[in-house]
DNA sequence: AATCACCTGTGACGCCGGTCACAGTCGGAT
DNA sequence: ATCCGACTGTGACCGGCGTCACAGGTGATT
């Protein structure tokens, strides 16, 4: 583990500050917002919300990501989506006063801010800007739900399911990587393992495997452990109807 | 079609106000609201907003369901939810400046009250409780939203799907039915028709059919026109393991 | 009564992908 | 080096359901 990771304490001072959705906020806010924040650092595997229990407050991501997953009884589990930084979570259960919708797991060593349930409240009633904001991170949720139920209800295949997926992953490629070697390849950074791909796209693990396997035998993915290079984006978009 | 359906002209003076989770505003945000609003009757079918269309303003149901669904270039579409009077519709679209996310069709005779972009926007800055009110509805987007994915995503048979959907209406029974006449007995009016059904839970219209056949043939439920009836309620539950 | 549009019911067929089973690979801990 | 656990690759099997095709049914319009 890294010992150096940063830690941002104080969110006045945060350099991302006006990059994040619900951060960027007025200075009295965020004088506000720092005096009821508690912040925490989460190695990997951290499970923030645990599906089905009453909300005790909510988190703002600072660095890392996070899987966001529901599962049903027979413990088949599915990925919502997966939190960036700056994200707010645990919204609608906070604001609705109901269980936990889903489950977050940190997938890489994260910061999070945690507010209360009571704190959050009032922190909401008191600043209007924060209630937009948070608007803005619902809006954001259901667009991404509604793309989960667009690839889920509309995909014809597993394939064009799974071309979708690498398609938008390949939208925020790999910006920390050297120059790209290839003008037409996209490398993008992949920390999931095929178990959740499938998850994340409705599908068992082994169809995961084998379609990859296509694509790969097919010369438009390349898989070098957790750099995956896009090398036909053009196939792949041929292969998505939606 | 009726002569006689009530229109409600004064948001001050609707019965059903407090009911509603978005229009129970305080008196003054009212007024403003009743000065910025067009009212309208649509027929049953009438389009209210077109999926890639941008966003000229947000609606709010005030009696009538309607169909918000989405489609795919192929034409394949599917349902998200069915809107309930007190809803607002098209919120996503008008708070990110994006193209409306969904169809929205009326199911039967509907009067809605629309606000434009820019009037609805600056109602929102004005009073606070405004945006609560649009995040109570985000959320429940939400929560709808994610009970789709959890329908399409972890439901492993069709059987299953409808038996959920059928319960999922059963908890809303005909209110304004004569008295049950088994204790047993769930009446419910359902208006899709099985093609709907279909989209609904992401199968085919004929599976859709050869299912509500077997249900009927086992004597779980009843279907007579428009109204059917759950004869076997834990039958149906037994089938759901979600 | 006749027509038409739109639902609903049903058979036949074939394929996608879920499941089971097991082998191979990789990386970290001892 | 060696072990172990977690991940990945692959073959075999087969059943659910999508698709095509067509036959009733039902209600509105004329």
């Amino acid at each position: 583990m890294a010992y150096n990771f940063p830690i941002i304490e104080d969110c006045l001072r945060c350099t991302f500050r006006e990059q994040r959705v619900f951060c960027d906020l007025p200075r009295e806010a965020l004088v506000k917002l720092q005096s009821i924040k508690a912040t925490s650092v989460y190695p990997k595997g951290a499970m923030l919300c645990l599906e089905g229990q009453s909300p005790r407050g909510i988190y703002v991501l600072c660095t890392g990501k996070a899987k966001i997953s529901t599962t049903s009884s027979e413990g088949k589990s599915i990925i919502l989506r997966i939190a960036e930084p700056g994200e707010v979570l645990g919204l609608t259960a906070a604001l609705s006063n109901t269980p936990y919708e889903a489950t977050v797991e940190t997938l890489e060593q994260t910061q999070a801010n945690f507010i209360s349930h009571p704190d959050f409240l009032r922190f909401i009633q008191e600043y209007p800007e924060v209630s937009m904001k948070v608007a803005k991170q619902l809006t954001h949720n259901c667009q991404c739900a509604y793309a989960e139920i667009r690839s889920l209800g509309l995909s014809n295949s597993v394939p064009e399911k799974i071309a979708k997926l690498l398609l938008s992953w390949a939208e925020h490629p790999l910006k920390y990587t050297g120059p790209q070697k290839k003008s037409q390849e996209i490398a993008i950074r992949v920390t999931l393992t095929q178990e959740e791909i499938a998850q994340f796209v409705g599908t068992s693990r082994e169809t995961v495997s084998r379609v990859l396997g296509d694509f790969r035998k097919k010369g438009w993915v390349r898989i070098k452990g957790a750099t995956w290079s896009i090398t036909n984006k053009r196939a792949l978009e041929n292969l998505v109807t939606t």
